[in-house]
DNA sequence: GAACGATGTTTACTTAGTCAACATTTTTTA
DNA sequence: TAAAAAATGTTGACTAAGTAAACATCGTTC
């Protein structure tokens, strides 16, 4: 038995992102991972405290992937799309993060501040496009386009693990974009 | 040991939903059931197959009880409210109904009619309501409206279980009929 | 090179879902 | 109406999964 792997934390993650990625949560345990990575079913424990905060990684993780395949000066429709497009390709890990909040699960503040900034983002970028709307309409503006695009992504999922897909799906699945400007504005 | 409870099924259902409604879904085990119940945790499986089919019954639960709090020909602002209200004021069973899909429960036809039915009601109301709108952008509203009522209940319930709400949600909260007229139509 | 901290292993405990075999009660049916 | 069958409960046990405790080994530091 090799002891000392490098880097097992990191690794770890990896194994875990995957099997979340590719089937869900609920099919990451403790003994697949330590199986695939060939340690002990324990080893896990020097480099997380508990399950929860290998979630919060996935989490983290997910923050940067989303933030990685972005412009950050985008507008509202192909923000929205990007984040609609994310959470259609990548299911279980949006779950994890836009997801039921578990009451079981501590509030890890790096996870709170991705959510934040994502707002804010979107509230600043609302401020230059509307510049004589109030305050409040801005910021009212700003939830409901949050809303309608995580909306959207239940909504896509749920349609398209029943029922074969209407038309009117299929067009809005391919014109997010297209979509979100006749939803969102007028 | 008195055998035979009347009722037993009703009476585990019952259990187990005021458990979820009052904790949530990943609270309710077999155990706990049976011993609020008082009998043997096996005995849940004389009336039900497998956990999921209880979590089946609670969903269907879930749609009468949203059903009935409902005038049917609501227009979309209360219709959407009634909705959120369900969503806000009951989390964890509103998470069973429409939270992410969870790919080891299988498919309830039951269910799914309650979907296609409450997305279908939408869609009949918004033709009462465009008479002069094409299919598709009836089609496109509903599913617009469907994915801001919604989505506003997830983005509702991370912020109060976050920061201190601010001023706009509190608005947002206490005027659902407003913020949906002036979000959705106009 | 002895002591120490980090990292991995072994064992084992606990909680939870569920099955199988058995017991008892209720309902059919001859 | 008694015997057979079906329904409903109970007991005991198995399995999967999270995780803690004690121990082992390795690399680093004084």
């Amino acid at each position: 038995m090799s002891y000392h792997k490098e880097n097992l934390k990191e690794h770890l993650i990896e194994i875990a992102w995957e099997i979340c990625k590719a089937e869900s949560w609920q099919k990451v345990n403790m003994r697949k991972i330590a199986q695939k990575a060939d340690v002990s079913t324990t080893a896990f424990y020097r480099h997380f405290k508990t399950k929860n905060d290998l979630k919060a990684e996935l989490i983290l993780r997910g923050f940067e992937v989303l933030d990685e395949g972005r412009k950050s000066a985008d507008i509202f429709a192909s923000w929205g799309a990007h984040y609609i497009k994310f959470g259609l390709d990548n299911p279980h890990i949006y779950d994890l993060m836009f997801g039921n909040t578990d009451s079981d699960m501590p509030v890890y503040p790096d996870i709170e501040a991705h959510h934040h900034a994502a707002l804010n983002e979107l509230y600043v970028s609302l401020e230059n496009f509307m510049p004589d709307a109030t305050e409040k309409d801005i910021r009212i503006k700003a939830v409901n386009i949050w809303a309608s695009v995580h909306g959207l992504v239940g909504f896509l999922r749920r349609a398209s693990s029943q029922d074969s897909k209407s038309e009117e799906l299929k067009w809005i699945e391919n014109n997010l974009e297209e979509y979100l400007k006749m939803t969102t504005f007028r």
